[in-house]
DNA sequence: ATCGCGCTCCTTTTT
DNA sequence: GGAGCGCGAT
């Protein structure tokens, strides 16, 4: 239909050399050192195009990406390039959704069903509770998400249960052991798969030799987006699939490694020409995203790192404006300044929402941003954050789907059991449990056969055969390739809606309207694919999140952490909370290699601007319901401050003071020690000299002016501006004049002032 | 078995 | 400031 037309001309017009070097170089190992905003998925998308006009078959391709996000940026610039039929052919997607497609297809070889349930993190902990509740754990240094993130390190370093076990050295780490693998045993026994085992499973499945043959034969060429980010597991996957054919291409920037945390080793990348010796390297260093001050400004930061590859990012972008520093009372001045300010950016400029973002460290930190949007009128969009699915409600719905397709997901099972409330109270589940542990049978297994457990009365035992048949009613969803119809009636019937209709509370109302959302995005999902099943719809409801799915073109302004704005660019950033303890994160053990990890956060943050980046503080901020005094971070002070315009804390101050959450009694404020810091910030004393160079007003008059305005010129006197040329620091208006006629003037020395009103 | 009150912990960051 | 949990009251 859509197959266009591929040419040299296509894929080679409109790259610099190195890019051309990259796109060009298809046979044997190639690693491309990309920095930021340098136009790496331009290459990798030019470069499949290129492995296709060879005539290499696109499902003999395999890209993998990190996020949903980029894997879908990905298939769509590639399918603009060879057709959208072509581009579905390739295997492309994150690593978790295509190695769950394959381990859904070979479950059999490695002990699982085909039918297996995937855990999210929500899913683990409460797994993880219930085993340190049953087994009567009572330790305050075992706490379950503890022991989840644990565990979760443990899966990603690849150390089993028994190594575990091996390198305890006391009760809390027995322990921790003892909980890992009573973990490992539960997911096996509900035939399901948290995040970790998608990758661990697959290594298991690639043990197999006829199964690692044919997918070394199949994926003739391997593409890796953020090789930085990879982990020892998948980093052992995709040596082994590409020992065949060693067509690998690797891309990533060591400066942009943000997943230490989670098992990332930068070590993969920098190994890779030992692990590939005929590699061909190919850096990417010219930035085309931002002006050269927001590069110097990050550059001149990340400097700050001991352990990086030597690189040089250069643009040839203009200059631009300064980046802004704001410092601010509390964090609700500077939510507040912000809205107004992009509010007022919104009338006077020719700038959308969607040209802003805000960036923060943690996703509590968009609370006090939404309520300024709100009250500014602004429409926003927040990506990341308490996720859609993640909801107790669609959880809960979710959970009763779950547990049709997989019967031994014993976790749903316990989740819907009785809810809504059918009389199966605690006591009857644990008996439930005990006969099913005896007889080691699953949960539903014990279910059917309650009438056998003598402990349960006549009554109980009929309620639970009662959930029981309700559930067998509607297996048949399971096997029908059109299940859309039987799905809603199925989910109208487990009543839950009605729950949350007679409730009264306050909540009520946003859940039904979430159970709504869901009903419409099953809707969709069935109806944009055609045959799927509804095992297929758990599956891509497991790994996409909500925010996956929103439209970042719709004009609003995007709040996001840093770690979600990787991979994406903005005209306008705005980066807030820049003070210690917040960004950088925890203000006691810093580790060395913590801090240039939250270094490089913020290097990926100040690299999402293309145009104009603003850097806030707050010296107050609310935190758990208490006010801490902050001090600025010191990354500020790193920044080296030719790049910087200082903006005085005085002028930011909105004028709320009224409002202002802090200006009432500071003796009701509660004080908890290790949260105040004894030294005043030095901020209060040392800006009001830095602001001698700048206008009075905070917003860069700049981005303030616009075609109509009527400004006043020193010299000139009034006049109206006509046409507005160039961005940032080098826009240029032109003016005419009452006195002199029209005159066309650089903004940013011509000390314009903007007037109201007609001459 | 359910409700409601008060207590605690939470806050990294994501698939 | 809010979610989740335990415990005691009904």
């Amino acid at each position: 239909m859509d197959s266009k037309e591929l040419s040299d001309e296509s894929i080679f017009s409109n790259l610099n050399d190195k890019q051309k070097e990259a796109v060009n170089y298809t046979e044997g190992p190639l690693l491309i050192i990309a920095g930021a905003g340098s136009g790496k998925t331009k290459a990798l998308t030019h470069r499949i195009a290129n492995l296709i006009h060879k005539g290499v078959k696109p499902w003999k391709i395999l890209s993998l990406t990190f996020t949903n996000k980029a894997a879908g940026e990905m298939k769509d610039r590639i399918g603009k390039m060879i057709g959208s039929e072509r581009a579905e052919q390739i295997s492309a997607g994150t690593f978790h959704s295509i190695f769950a497609m394959i381990l859904r297809r070979e479950a059999n070889a490695i002990g699982y069903t085909n039918n297996f349930t995937i855990y999210d993190s929500e899913d683990s902990l409460s797994l993880i509770r219930h085993i340190i509740k049953d087994n009567g754990i009572k330790f305050d240094e075992i706490t379950p998400q503890g022991v989840r993130s644990k565990i979760s390190w443990s899966k990603n370093q690849m150390i089993s249960v028994a190594d575990f076990a091996k390198s305890a050295v006391n009760d809390v780490t027995r322990t921790t052991a003892f909980i890992y693998g009573e973990y490992q045993k539960k997911l096996i026994q509900s035939n399901a798969m948290d995040f970790d085992d998608l990758l661990l499973n697959m290594i298991k499945l690639l043990n197999i030799p006829e199964i690692l043959e044919k997918y070394q034969n199949r994926y003739e060429y391997i593409l890796v987006d953020e090789y930085q980010d990879t982990n020892k597991a998948q980093y052992i996957i995709i040596n082994r699939l590409a020992k065949l054919h060693h067509n690998i291409c690797v891309v990533g920037d060591d400066a942009q490694s943000i997943y230490k945390w989670r098992g990332a080793e930068i070590r993969n990348i920098l190994d890779f020409k030992n692990d590939y010796p005929d590699v061909k390297i190919v850096r990417l260093e010219q930035n085309y995203r931002s002006t050269k001050n927001i590069i110097g400004g990050a550059d001149s930061l990340i400097k700050y790192n001991q352990s990086q590859i030597p690189k040089t990012l250069w643009t040839n972008n203009p200059e631009g404006s300064l980046i802004e520093l704001f410092t601010y009372d509390s964090d609700f001045d500077e939510s507040e300044s912000i809205a107004k300010k992009i509010s007022k950016l919104i009338k006077s400029n020719n700038y959308t929402l969607n040209d802003f973002a805000i960036l923060y460290r943690t996703n509590a930190q968009s609370l006090s941003l939404e309520k300024s949007f709100k009250n500014n009128g602004l429409k926003y969009m927040i990506l990341g954050g308490v996720s859609f699915y993640s909801r107790k409600e669609i959880k809960d719905i979710l959970a009763y789907l779950r547990v049709l397709v997989n019967p031994k997901d014993t976790e749903s099972l316990i989740r819907i059991i009785n809810f809504p409330v059918r009389n199966i109270g605690n006591t009857t589940i644990s008996h439930i449990q005990n006969f099913a542990f005896e007889l080691n049978i699953s949960l539903y297994e014990a279910l059917k056969r309650v009438d056998e457990i003598t402990a349960i009365k006549k009554n109980k035992a009929t309620a639970v055969t009662n959930f029981v048949e309700f559930l067998e009613e509607y297996s048949s969803i399971v096997n029908s390739s059109n299940p859309l119809d039987d799905i809603v009636d199925y989910i109208n019937a487990t009543k839950i809606r009605n729950v949350y209709l007679e409730m009264t509370t306050d909540d009520a109302e946003d859940r039904l309207m979430n159970i709504d959302q869901l009903f419409v995005d099953i809707e969709q999902y069935f109806i944009s694919n055609e045959n799927a099943t509804l095992e297929e719809y758990l599956q891509q409801s497991a790994l996409i999140t909500d925010s996956d799915k929103k439209d970042l073109k719709e004009d609003s302004v995007k709040l996001m952490t840093l770690h979600s704005a990787k991979g994406l660019e903005f005209p306008n950033v705005f980066i807030v909370g820049l003070e210690q303890g917040l960004f950088p994160l925890g203000f006691t053990n810093e580790s060395p290699e913590e801090l240039e990890e939250e270094r490089r956060l913020l290097y990926v943050g100040i690299t999402r601007a293309e145009k104009y980046l603003e850097l806030s503080h707050c010296l107050r901020r609310f935190k758990f319901g208490d006010i801490i005094i902050s001090k600025k971070s010191r990354f500020l002070s790193e920044i080296n401050s030719k790049y910087i315009n200082h903006n005085s804390k005085e002028e930011n101050n909105v004028q709320f003071k009224k409002k202002s959450l802090f200006s009432d009694d500071y003796s009701q404020i509660k004080k908890k020690d290790n949260f105040y810091f004894d030294d005043i910030p030095e901020e209060t004393k040392s800006t009001k000299q830095s602001t001698v160079n700048n206008t009075t007003n905070k917003i860069p008059i700049f981005l303030q002016i616009k075609v109509g305005d009527i400004v006043n010129h020193k010299l000139f006197g009034l006049g109206r501006v006509e046409q507005l040329n160039g961005i940032a620091d080098n826009k240029q208006a032109t003016v005419l004049f009452k006195s002199v006629g029209k005159k066309k003037l650089l903004i940013k020395y011509a000390g314009l002032e903007i007037m109201k009103g007609n001459f």
